[in-house]
DNA sequence: TCAGCAATCTGGACTTTGTCTAATTTCCGG
DNA sequence: CCGGAAATTAGACAAAGTCCAGATTGCTGA
């Protein structure tokens, strides 16, 4: 799966296996974000996707990446009050983002401990937990 | 201080302390944030000061909010993709953020552990780490 | 006191991100 | 080929936040 080429025709397959009915704009924007494996905003997306000619209308972009959200294909990542990005990396990771430049990447969880959180009270479920590490260009 | 009362007139000495011209309007908005000493939207500050009558403007709601962060007066949350909030809580502490409800509240940061974090490139210095706990109320 | 100057505040136009809706297109089973 | 469900579309709309040019405020020094 890691090593797997991310050709449409896979992707085609990647949605089945999410329960999503893989139409046209629902394979060009999957492999918008998983070709390039990286950070993507709407507004990118949207951009990638009708870089030839406009194939796919704002309203679908923003439909499909919920769709996808909700079926578990990428994860939200909320760092820039100003847009959310989407990744196509839903293993258990981290992140940094460059303040200055916007950059965002990733920080594999697997080494990572967090301890000393306080209980949840009962009736509450974790969902999540982000930890992003704000970072700046030394001076 | 941290037994003080927040007064408008003990509002005009923490504003001078941080470099920070008091005026009317600020000494409003810091009061709101500080007697409150509750995680607030620009929207939420807006209403609050212009409850009795429009005292306010957007404008200056904004720009003050931005210049009190500039200074270390408050801090910024950043959960909602849809609105930023501000923290007058500037010690280090994390935030659970109750999904559906939208509320916010914090974590001291005194017993929470974090280890395992990989080293940054040379030229890069950390600005804080923001630790989000995101849960939802069980089904 | 008061003229002059810098800092601040203001309304309102504007931008950007994202949502909504009603109408069309696509696709599939029979 | 037909009919209906699912998907897509354009464009109007909403909300958060920015920007600007003009008006206010409040010193400061003569």
């Amino acid at each position: 799966m890691s090593l797997m080429h991310y050709t449409r025709d896979n992707m085609a397959g990647l949605l089945r296996g999410h329960d999503i009915n893989p139409t046209h704009q629902r394979i060009e924007i999957a492999h918008a974000l998983f070709s390039r494996q990286e950070h993507l905003s709407a507004d990118q997306v949207m951009a990638i996707v009708n870089t030839r000619h406009s194939e796919t209308s704002k309203a679908t972009v923003y439909n499909t990446l919920k769709l996808f959200l909700e079926k578990g294909l990428v994860r939200e990542v909320i760092v820039d009050p100003s847009k959310v990005f989407f990744d196509p990396n839903t293993t258990p990771h981290h992140h940094i983002y460059e303040v200055d430049s916007g950059k965002l990447s990733d920080i594999d969880a697997e080494h990572v401990h967090i301890s000393g959180l306080p209980p949840l009270p009962d009736n509450m479920v974790t969902e999540g937990i982000d930890l992003i590490v704000r970072v700046r260009r030394k001076a």
